[in-house]
DNA sequence: TATTTAATGCAACTCGGTTGCAAATATAGC
DNA sequence: GCTATATTTGCAACCGAGTTGCATTAAATA
């Protein structure tokens, strides 16, 4: 797929991602644009972005969709892979500059290794 | 919580557990014993095993909940990690039996770390 | 066996996400 | 700028995983 053609939905998601460093859950998001974006197109929009590299998602414990920008993460062909980090406190969800190296694993092919981190934040540790 | 009473429900769910060493997801044992037990049952008895530390839980990247026995995983203290292969071919979810290493994140309090791997499974790489 | 209390079944519900289709709108060609 | 065309969008209805309240059933204990 990809984007073919410049938008308001489009402009609009994607100046939320540059606002901030963390990742939003597509919950947030309706929440955040609802009154601008149809919900569906919100869904469709983000689909885009990902399948053209400008953001990566993982899925949250409770089973809700996030999505973050990839800040130079080269998010393909190598082992390493930034864990996402969910503050069970305060709700933020960010993706850390750290490696997380993913061992080769005998006789399988991966394709995809997602690392999700739960526990308090910098802001909700005291 | 905790299972303080032995039933039918428990011993059918640990039967399918022991019957096999993947992962299962609530879907799928839903499908396999409707006739027999209840779906709200399902999921109640399935939160106190993993309460128990009987089984844990993790969620698909679609956002179904995945259940597997822990094998001697004492998935308490400590940092390795083991994780869980999704295989995009034939659907198989196991436990691997690999330690991932989270890395200590500075400021940050971490409680519970996830590793989720998609791929091929070695019956679908060929 | 009677009593107590946990476990179960059922129906209705919540909510994240999807689908089909008609209306709107961004681009390409003139 | 104007028109044709194909992509995007909005809407409404839908799907399905998981939850809740409550009445009923069935373990455990004495």
């Amino acid at each position: 797929m990809g984007i073919i053609r410049k938008t308001k939905s489009i402009d609009l998601l994607l100046n939320e991602f540059n606002k901030r460093s963390e990742a939003i859950s597509t919950v947030a998001l309706i929440k955040l644009l609802s009154s601008e974006i149809n919900k569906t197109t919100i869904y469709r929009v983000l689909d885009k972005l990902e399948d053209d590299g400008v953001l990566h998602s993982f899925t949250g414990v409770n089973g809700i969709k996030w999505y973050a920008k990839c800040n130079g993460c080269s998010h393909s062909e190598h082992n390493d892979v930034h864990p996402d980090f969910e503050c069970i406190s305060c709700g933020k969800v960010d993706c850390l500059d750290v490696d997380v190296s993913i061992p080769k694993i005998p006789n399988r092919e991966v394709s995809v290794s997602t690392v999700l981190i739960r526990g308090k934040c910098e802001e909700c540790i005291n």
